[in-house]
Parts: structure tokens; C-alpha cells; sequence
DNA sequence: TTTAATTCGGATAAATTTATCCTTTATTAA
DNA sequence: TTAATAAAGGATAAATTTATCCGAATTAAA
């Protein structure tokens, strides 16, 4: 569904989103021991989503990787997987023809339309902030 | 969503289906023009679909793809995506923890089960017959 | 002012997916 | 029986994704 680079984006996001809450401010290093993820690559996508004003990054000692209250609210899933992903999830056809278009419809268009949209529903209703308490709840779990 | 095989494992399966109900067998090479796909990688899937019993292969000349009107109507997508993605879409953790598990769930979990089972559900009510008709009456196209 | 901690950025490597090529096998038709 | 046609299978190459490494820039604290 999602690449790795954006699942580990996800999950860092959350991760980030459920230390803040707690006024914490996390390095790149705990991130990825929290989120069990490679940490070299996982800088790089913490990279792209600072570029993308998803979260803060703050250099020097003491600095790491924040999101600001508001924030939480105000980004959604859609926007993490759009800085990593792309929108083809959102826009592509469904069996790979150049776009997806209701005029030259491919043969599975109006039912992949409906999955699609429902998927993207989620995401773009879908904020940081509600993954980040289930989290610090202890109802949920970003490794295993 | 789904990999590049399977885009063009499902688009050939559609169109062998569409000539099968016309009573023609057809070439890889018919099929990679008619879905605008690589050849040679299109005939190691097809290969693959022919080992899962999804269409029937015949060599020699005159040989070719082809599948059994009833086999149509058996064989859903979900088959098909089975056979080249595997069953992670349907079973796997949207945020990529090693399993999808209720008891341990991610954050993302409730939602995303959501999304999965609704592709699910198409994917195993769609049958290739009537993805193949679709075609057939010109409503519909594999290439673009 | 120096040192240490941290992100940033570029280069490179490993793994996987996508794609090609060529030989073998089966089968039809001349 | 031979020649031609088409799928099967194996080896390899190209492209993309995933992952690592290292030096530069920034900044807080000693
Ligand atoms: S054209 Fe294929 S999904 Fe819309
Ligand atoms: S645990 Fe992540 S989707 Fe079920």
C-alpha cells in the first residue's frame, strides 16, 4: 500500500507528535529505536518531512525533532504519505494506464474510484494528533 | 497499490478473457501490444497465471493464452493479485509492522482495516468475466 | 573558545523490482 | 520427417527503492 519510507514516516511522525505532547523533544537516533527502523534511512525521510513543514528540526545539542501542538491537528495522514509517496495513491489508475480518467475508463475504474476514495477519505481525515494519544494511552503500538 | 506485474497481470488476464469469449487464443505478443506492456516481463507473469491455474497456456503453433468461459466467472481479482503480490495486502500491517494484529494493534489499525477489508471485498466479488465484457462493448480500455 | 551533540547533505552500496535476451521444449502443419 | 511457431525456463541487465556512511553545518554547554 504505502512504501517503507513513508510507513517509517508515518510512524516517526506519530512518534514525534506523542513526545511532544509530552514536551519532548527526540533525536534521530531514539526515533528510530522506538519506531524499530533503520536510522540512516529514517533521517533521511525525517529530512523530507521537515522540508515539507510536517515537523521541526532543531540542530546542535539538545536540538531533535518536534511537532508543534497545533500541528498535530492540523496535519493529516494524507499530507505525510503525499510528502513521501506521491499522489499517485490518490490520482493513479488502479491497473497502471498513464492516468486514471472516467472518460477512457479502465475496466476496473469505477470500483477501484470507490476504494480509492474511501482510502483517501481516511487519510485526509485522519490527524496526527488522535494516532498520537491512542499511542500514549498505551492502546497502541508502533513496533512489535 | 498494486505492483507493476500485477497492473499487467490483470490487464492481460482481462484481455485474454475479452478474445476468449470471441474464441481466440492470443501471443504474448498480441498481448503486450494490446495492453501496451513489456513483452518479455509479460510473459514471465503469464507464466506465473498459467502455474495458478488462472488461464491455460497451449505451445506450438497455433498455440497460445486463452481461458475456459466458465474459469471467467470463477476466477475473482483477488485470485490474481494473490498469485503475483501475495496476500500482504489483504493481511499486512498498513504501517508495516511485521504483522497485522488486533490485540497489538498499530495506531493506524482500526481505520486501516477499514480501507483493506472494503478492497478485499472488491477485489474477491469482481470476477474477470465482467471485467472482460466491459471491454467488449468498447465502454472500457487497456491501453491508452 | 573549545568540545560535543545533533541535523543536513552528498555519495555510495545493497536489495528488490522491472525488464531483456537466449536457449530449450512442445506442437502444429507442410 | 522437417521446418516453423509459440510458450517455458534460466541467466542477466537496468532501474528503483531501501539502506549505509561520512563529512559539513549548527548550536548548546563546558
Ligand atoms: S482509469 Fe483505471 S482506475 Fe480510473
Ligand atoms: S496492526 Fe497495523 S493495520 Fe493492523
Amino acid at each position: 500500500m504505502f512504501s517503507k519510507a513513508c510507513e517509517y514516516g508515518i510512524r516517526a511522525a506519530v512518534y514525534i507528535a506523542m513526545q511532544s505532547l509530552d514536551g519532548r523533544r527526540v533525536s534521530v537516533n531514539e526515533i528510530a529505536e522506538e519506531i524499530d527502523s533503520p536510522m540512516a534511512f529514517t533521517a533521511k525521510i525525517l529530512q523530507q518531512l521537515t522540508k515539507n513543514n510536517i515537523i521541526d528540526s532543531v540542530k546542535g545539542p539538545t536540538g531533535g525533532f518536534e511537532i508543534e501542538r497545533e500541528a498535530m491537528d492540523t496535519v493529516k495522514l494524507s499530507k505525510i504519505v503525499k510528502a513521501i509517496d506521491g499522489d499517485k495513491i490518490y490520482v493513479g489508475c488502479g491497473l497502471g494506464l498513464k492516468e486514471c480518467n472516467a472518460d477512457k475508463p479502465c475496466p476496473l475504474h469505477d470500483k477501484f474510484v470507490d476504494v480509492r476514495s474511501n482510502l483517501r477519505t481516511m487519510l485526509q481525515s485522519t490527524s496526527l494528533y488522535e494516532l498520537a494519544t491512542g499511542l500514549e494511552v498505551g492502546l497502541t503500538y508502533l513496533k512489535r
